[in-house]
DNA sequence: ATTTACATTAAAACAATTCTAAACTGTTGA
DNA sequence: TCAACAGTTTAGAATTGTTTTAATGTAAAT
């Protein structure tokens, strides 16, 4: 299966159509080897920059919501003006890095997994999510 | 040392001088017996019902930005449009009730602490939170 | 090919937050 | 005491990220 029928898959997996932004969009998140994070105005800039022509920021919106809620992104719990998003939809942690505002994969080397000992009465747990912020030594706590 | 003095001495603390409207401001934050979390909204109508008059959003963000970067507040990481802030500035972690945009605390008897084994290098730990996301059993992820 | 339901788009609407500029207040020091 | 200054409050404007709208366009089913 190559891979444009792999994105088509997704969109209709998605409740979408393959339309010819979309499959741009498909070809950004989901070609690279290396998984990445991203904010909207990051992937429009990318798309616009590979496709030479303008996006609509709609369709943009609609389709990272319609993969998102099928778990083909994830997106990440951080205080922010913006929603960052990841491709790497496995369950793992971030460290965030305050200088740069930049998001990093922590992986099982860094962190120990999280034991939740104890949960709500009548709420099933959909997410665990740790965040390490780290900043460089001679920074104060943003 | 009565509750007043205690809040002039964090507000000169953060860099501000005590007014009217920030002691305000600091009776609604830290007087209560229990800590709590809350959104700059939720605040402002708080105080506006406690004070029968308005208050300008301009004084509660600059008031609140200047306790948080004094470690008096913390904001919690969270992907929400709105900034969620809570009194307990302990270590400590969050569930996040998804069908009630509520946060609550998470107690040492909810989750076992969390190991770091490793950190990016020429970089310090500034904090590292934990996110439970929760929702009732019959629902779907957010 | 025609029809229908869904997509795309630019622009408007919206909501949270930040900025601005004018009026105000508390403090300091002549 | 009171002028001068530094910091404060305020309403409203500006900004930013996101969502909605309504008109036009396109994919796919018949």
């Amino acid at each position: 299966m190559n891979n444009i029928s792999i994105y088509i898959k997704k969109l209709r997996e998605s409740g979408l159509r393959p339309t010819r932004q979309r499959l741009k969009i498909c070809e950004v998140l989901f070609s690279p080897e290396k998984t990445f994070h991203f904010t909207i105005n990051d992937l429009t800039k990318i798309i616009e920059d590979k496709l030479s022509e303008k996006i609509s920021l709609a369709t943009v919106y609609n389709t990272i919501h319609a993969f998102k809620k099928k778990g083909y992104l994830k997106e990440i719990s951080i205080n922010s003006n913006k929603s960052y998003f990841d491709t790497n939809v496995t369950e793992h942690h971030h460290f965030f890095d305050e200088d740069t505002n930049e998001l990093i994969d922590c992986s099982n080397d860094d962190i120990d997994s999280v034991n939740i000992k104890k949960n709500i009465t009548g709420k099933k747990i959909k997410s665990v999510e740790v965040l390490i912020k780290v900043a460089s030594d001679n920074q104060n706590q943003k």
